[in-house]
DNA sequence: TTCATATAATTCGATATCTAATTATATAGT
DNA sequence: ACTATATAATTAGATATCGAATTATATGAA
């Protein structure tokens, strides 16, 4: 973006990618689906958690709790997930995968698959290797940076 | 994304780094102005154009049309850029910038020039060095693996 | 010339995202 | 107990983005 750092050139070089690889991943899935919410999906199984708030939920993929709050309602209405009040608390909300929304996770891997061999004569596992860790650690102090605004004033409960 | 792939691991790490530049970028500008239209404004001043087609600032942005036409819609309004007709394409327009536009660009520049201390104290111009040519290829090879969508648009011949 | 196809821009409807403001509940201080 | 503040979720309004479809113009082939 802005031309006298070299590290605008970067967030500009990792834009393009992210809209890049967004749009190929949302046309490789299943029709309805989107990238937002197959992360939802995705991170309920890939931690093997039972229920979590929407603000916890927000606060996992660094978005607004707006945001999640609408993702949520249409992944509630397409039958991806449940959400029930929760018991100890009248403000909060507790998310659960549907069995359907179970399914249709392992279908996105499924159909993202067909991208693999694309990807892997772009970049190498090695390649990889190198960009993580320095990504990494970019992603966390920017994230440690975000204003105290609503999505980081964190929720309370402890990570089971 | 899809966990059984490292560069999915690595696609994360993108995706949420965008993010949150994003957003910090948009605050850091001044109010009204956004990241995509500042892309804009700034691609006509770093290369110095005159004026260029909405197809080919889509492209050069990896964007769709629609985007592109809603995006300098709202930029004409603002009196960021002026549109035309394309005397020698009855079809095309041709944008240029506004004096407001440039002096936007230049302001956008000053801005963001806030974000600097913070971006230095997480990554350093070698790591930079190290992941942009590996980033830019594959950036580009995700460019050209688009399909041959309105954007990229080739003769399609039919299958049956 | 005529017609089929290609290209430029747009319109439409949908999703994701933000900020600001609102509502309801919880918690802490006096 | 009361009140002020904090937190959870939501609503409202805006922008960016996509895909699909539409309109108008250009181009190429028969």
């Amino acid at each position: 973006m802005n031309p006298t750092l070299p590290a605008f050139e970067l967030f500009n070089e990792i834009g393009i990618i992210d809209q890049l690889i967004g749009t190929m991943f949302e046309r490789a899935i299943p029709k309805g689906i989107t990238r937002a919410q197959f992360t939802v999906l995705n991170h309920f199984v890939r931690l093997g958690l039972e229920e979590r708030s929407p603000a916890e939920l927000a606060s996992a993929f660094q978005i607004t709790r707006p945001t999640m709050t609408s993702t949520l309602a249409r992944m509630k209405g397409a039958g991806l997930v449940s959400i029930r009040a929760d018991p100890a608390d009248g403000r909060a909300k507790l998310v659960a995968l549907t069995i359907r929304g179970r399914a249709m996770q392992a279908a996105c891997i499924r159909a993202s698959q067909a991208l693999s061999p694309l990807i892997e004569t772009l970049i190498t596992d090695s390649e990889i290797e190198t960009l993580l860790p320095i990504l990494r650690r970019l992603r966390i102090g920017l994230d440690r940076a975000r204003e105290p605004c609503a999505v980081r004033a964190g929720p309370v409960k402890p990570v089971t």
